[in-house]
RNA sequence: GCCGGAGUGGCGGAAUUGGCAGACGCGCCGGAUUCAAAAUCCGGUGCCAGUUGAUGGCGUGAGGGUUCGAGUCCCUCCUCCGGCACCA
């Protein structure tokens, strides 16, 4: 440990800037003076590795401090530089880190940077530069800003997902996942040569559509299944491909030309990108897919463990979608014998068959290619042709724009209900999605609002099967539960009447099963993860192609594959999807020797063409929290012994304290992707054996946005802030011409001239000053509205702590030997509070308590040694820099992030007195004053004793006295 | 339409478990300091009535309910923010 800095007077050396500088005392807590601590004590933290966290197996490693692992979301370095949302979760999290530092933890505070990605190679197109070069800029701008707001980050594990050593182990993990298949059967991941080794000894056979057959299951019939020997090579290859977690498939994909380049669904917003609002098309494409739908279960069930916010909950239990119903195979009428001829169907309510009066097929159905090659007689192919190749073209921009009006065309063709044996038309229609379920629906236009519209409209059958509601089934469809009629066939030995909905779906579910017609299924929303992109900014997918398409795999000890340097990488902006890499032509012919793959696989000399898509922009923040326990390990993705520690605490024989990181703080726009990708990589990892824990964030947190007041001109064009100035309550004129402005409070954003830069802040106040006005702006997860005017409260709060102690005259410390009771009572209740407070994230009602103890504090006049000491050390978390300084002038010689945590004197938390209100029927009338540990029958004395009391209820009778210790008396009468 | 969250002074907000509504800050008003201004400091500040004061009444989106007591719990409704949306 360096000794601190001397305490340099760098206002007479900055002198210049500040041209009264004679006029004030030389030790005033100006802007300028905060600037000099705070640039002081940063190049000391930095100096002396304050921040440095050791880690299991460090020589000065601690083994008896609990762990705490406090992670923000890492920023995507832009070239525009911080905005003022980055450091409030920031801020936050450091408060948080600092405080379990201080309360005897060992602390793991990451910052990192997710710079691969679309907005990065956009960036980098617009403005000429290689987005190497633009990346790396952008990272060292916003460097060098985070360290001037001060967090404690351990900057010695610095991440970046564009360094090879990092994106290497992205590539070994999406290895992993591509040598892996899901066996449901122990319901996690396995390595595919154990699938092997099974098909091998029989107990997996082949099941129809490549179907993994578990033969202990007895689930299968003999004619379709086949034994893994019964397979050629190739059927053999494409069994085991068709099963890897990573697996590549032709997919309809959203492609957008402008961006060239596909998207996952989660990136399509309203059938536009994400990033950029174009539009975006439905196009096959053969891309890398991620298998996320096997742990769709888990990804489920598991939230219930976790400490998330609310609403985050909800939105990935909506994204999953998971819900019952049941399977129902409608036999066609042209062939109602032939079981291989049905009409499959998902359905939530199998109690309202007996209202199935029609089908709808999506357009896209296998039926309706067959239909368009053999017409029936009552096909109207042109009509249907129309239909299809509309539905087709039809962008989903494109359908939005739409009203829900319904459209369809009737096929030609029949179904047979089983439940009443009555014909029923098929129907295709785009309400029908082929990506949900079977792109089949059996309409019931009785109790379903979308089969009403479309009954409606092409006139079709509507029949009650359920009662409840008050709706009038010819108005509007009944979708609620209710009490199943007109359900019973006798000849099928099928009724249902009378039954309540939830019985009537188990018994008729039950008759399906029996009759070999249907089963109870459940369904997901979940699609498969579109993984790859035909990007340049991304990591390149360890794999190759032979001349016959197949592919192999990168051996690990290949890994990374580098990206390749290109002196070209504009998009190929096309409706004909190719991946940017392609034009990279060395790099991408090559020879499997060459590309790395093993020799036991494919000979070293054969040529092979290496994958051009890359991965897109979440593949390195899938695990990046993993990397931060041991970034600098060359071999594994973070050694086994930190990996364990940060995530459980578990080390040498201490037990685990927790299952993941413990806090995480950042947007709540990564409700569902990111938290869901990482998620997913997690439990795949957790699958496989290589980390600890089988979900990665136990406590999550959104911080709220942060909004700014824009100003409008009547025609409603915008007036940059800093050209409006107030003239009066509510009234706003522009400044060079004086014509009226509106204010309107809106997200902070270039186009609105809204924009606050937190640079200027922190040179117009200093950082602890900014630091504690975003967090006492409101609630942490609130939506809140910068207000500049504002920050000066918090500034003249640390400048009363300063004055409180600091002779401005000669910079000394003012303190007196003998403390005030009352005072050094209220610091009790201060630190506590403070530290409970910070605990629920609760930053904003802390300062408040900090700020009300100076204001009492000011009023006794001076602090002791001891009380300054202990304030600085809970004022450390919030305004690091002044509480480094006032603690070195205290003449510690080490940093206040050394200290401990100031301990609670529970006798000292309350007055010798305390004073209760007295009611009156419920309206306060007086107060008394009684011991804090005063007893019911002592207060109630007291309280009919008072004067005041005395006087109002004289002339009545008392009926009761409620009296609640320690809270309030109150009397009726 | 469905899901999640929120409505409290002029403004940002506090009230952690049903127990003094409005902590703390901004702004505003008055005062100190200053030649003056800025900055800073001290005091006041929910609304209405009360000449001042004591005091009284009203008051947490609206209406109703439970309770000795409701910002907090229950019912009905309104508004705003965020998300999803033809998912069978």
């Amino acid at each position: 440990m360096t000794n601190p800095p001397p305490h340099t007077t760098h206002t007479t050396k900055h002198g210049t800037d500040m041209p009264d500088q004679s006029q004030h005392p030389s030790f005033r807590y100006t802007a300028q003076l905060a600037r000099d601590i705070e640039t002081r004590w940063q190049q000391y933290w930095s100096e002396s590795n304050t921040f440095r966290q050791p880690n299991p197996g460090d020589s000065d490693f601690d083994v008896n401090k609990p762990k705490f692992y406090c992670l923000d979301m890492y920023p995507y370095p832009s070239g525009a530089g911080l905005h003022v949302g980055h450091p409030e979760g920031y801020t936050a999290t450091d408060i948080v880190s600092r405080y379990k530092k201080l309360t005897g933890h060992n602390v793991l505070h990451p910052m990192g940077w997710d710079a691969f990605g679309l907005p990065a190679e956009q960036y980098a197109i617009t403005t000429g530069v290689h987005p190497a070069i633009t990346t790396k800029n952008a990272i060292e701008t916003f460097k060098r800003q985070l360290q001037r707001f001060g967090f404690s980050y351990d900057w010695n594990r610095e991440v970046s997902t564009i360094d090879p050593d990092y994106y290497r182990w992205t590539q070994w993990i999406w290895l992993k996942a591509y040598h892996a298949w899901y066996d449901t059967n122990q319901d996690r991941a396995r390595h595919v040569d154990e699938l092997i080794n099974e098909l091998e000894a029989g107990t997996i056979c082949v099941g129809c559509e490549d179907a993994i057959v578990h033969t202990s299951n007895e689930e299968s019939s003999a004619d379709d299944v086949r034994s893994w020997r019964d397979l050629d090579p190739q059927e053999q290859r494409r069994f085991i491909d068709n099963h890897r977690l990573a697996y590549l498939d032709e997919q309809m994909v959203n492609w957008c030309p402008k961006l060239g380049t596909a998207l996952a669904n989660e990136e399509v917003i309203d059938g536009k990108s994400e990033r950029g609002q174009h539009p975006v098309y439905r196009k096959p494409l053969k891309q890398w897919m991620f298998r996320i739908t096997a742990y769709a279960d888990r990804l489920l069930n598991d939230l219930a463990d976790l400490e998330w916010p609310e609403s985050t909950l909800a939105m990935q239990r909506e994204w999953i979608g998971r819900s019952e119903g049941a399977e129902v195979d409608f036999p066609l009428a042209e062939a109602p014998d032939d079981p291989t001829k049905t009409l499959r169907v998902y359905t939530t309510r199998p109690d309202t068959l007996f209202g199935a009066t029609f089908m709808v097929v999506a357009p896209e159905h296998p039926l309706i290619e067959d239909v368009l090659k053999n017409p029936r007689q009552e096909t109207d192919v042109d009509a249907l042709r129309t239909y299809v190749e509309q539905a087709r073209h039809r962008s989903d921009l494109d359908r939005m724009a739409e009203s829900k009006e319904k459209t369809g065309v009737f096929t030609g063709i029949y179904a047979i209900n089983p439940v009443n044996n009555s014909n029923i038309p098929i129907w295709t229609a785009d309400y029908v999605l082929m990506g949900y379920g079977h792109g089949a629906i059996m309409a019931v236009p009785a109790h379903d609002q979308r089969d009403h519209d479309f009954a409606r409209a092409f006139d079709l059958l509507i029949t009650q099967v359920i009662t409840g509601g008050e709706v009038d089934i010819r108005d509007e469809a009944w979708a609620g539960d209710g009490v199943s009629i007109n359900s019973a066939n006798t000849e099928n030995g099928i009724d249902i009447n009378n039954l309540p909905t939830e019985q009537a779906k188990e018994k008729i579910t039950a008759w399906l099963e029996e009759k070999n017609i249907g089963k109870a299924k459940v369904n997901y929303k979940l699609r498969d993860w579109l993984f790859s992109r035909q990007r340049y900014w991304g990591e390149p997918f360890p794999i190759v192609f032979d001349q016959n398409g197949n592919h192999y795999a990168v051996d690990e000890e290949h890994l990374p594959v580098l990206l390749p340097e290109m002196e070209d990488y504009h998009p190929i902006e096309s409706d004909d999807p190719q991946p940017l890499l392609a034009k990279a032509t060395d790099w991408v012919h090559t020879t499997a020797g060459e590309a790395g793959v093993s020799p036991d696989v494919l000979d070293p000399a054969e040529t092979v063409i290496r994958e051009t898509n890359t991965m897109p922009g979440w593949a390195g923040s899938c695990w990046y929290y993993l990397r931060f326990c041991d970034p600098r390990n060359n071999d594994r993705l973070a050694g086994q012994d930190a990996e364990r520690y940060w995530m459980t605490g578990a080390v040498d024989d201490k037990q685990a304290t927790s299952a993941g990181v413990d806090l995480y703080i950042g947007g709540a726009e990564h409700s569902v992707l990111h938290l869901l990708y990482a998620r997913f990589w997690h439990k795949m990892l957790y699958d496989l054996g290589e980390i600890s824990t089988s979900e990665p964030f136990i406590r999550l947190f959104h911080q709220g946005l942060i909004t700014s007041f824009a100003y409008q001109r009547a025609d409603k064009s915008l007036v940059p802030t800093d050209d409006v100035e107030e003239i009066g309550e509510d009234k706003f004129v522009e400044k060079a011409n004086g014509k009226p402005v509106t204010q309107v409070t809106a997200k902070m954003s270039k186009s609105l001239k809204n924009v606050i830069n937190p640079d200027d802040i922190i040179h117009d106040f200093g950082a602890d000053t900014f630091r504690l006005y975003e967090m006492y702006m409101g609630p942490l997860e609130a939506t809140k509205p910068w207000n500049t005017r504002d920050i000066v409260g918090v500034y003249r709060f640390l400048q009363r702590v300063w004055r409180l102690v600091i002779n401005e005259e000669t910079g000394e410390l003012m303190l007196q030997d003998q403390h005030d009771d009352q005072l050094e009572r209220a610091l009790h209740r201060t630190i506590a509070k403070v530290g409970s407070d910070i605990d629920r994230l609760a930053m904003n009602t802390a300062i408040a308590a900090m700020i009300e103890w100076t204001n009492q504090a000011i009023k006794v006049g001076r602090l002791t040694a001891d009380q300054l000491e202990r304030f600085a050390i809970i004022l450390s978390p919030f305004a690091p820099h002044i509480a480094e300084e006032l603690w070195s002038k205290l003449g510690h010689e080490s940093s206040i992030t050394q200290a401990t945590w100031p301990t609670v004197d529970e006798t000292m938390l309350q007055d010798e007195t305390i004073e209760l209100p007295v009611q009156i029927k419920g309206k306060v009338r007086s107060r008394i004053n009684v011991a804090p540990d005063a007893d019911q029958k002592t207060i109630e004395e007291e309280a009919l004793k008072d004067p005041r009391i005395q006087e109002l209820i004289a002339d009545k009778a008392v009926r009761k006295v409620i009296v609640v210790p320690g809270q309030i008396v109150n009397i009726i009468v």
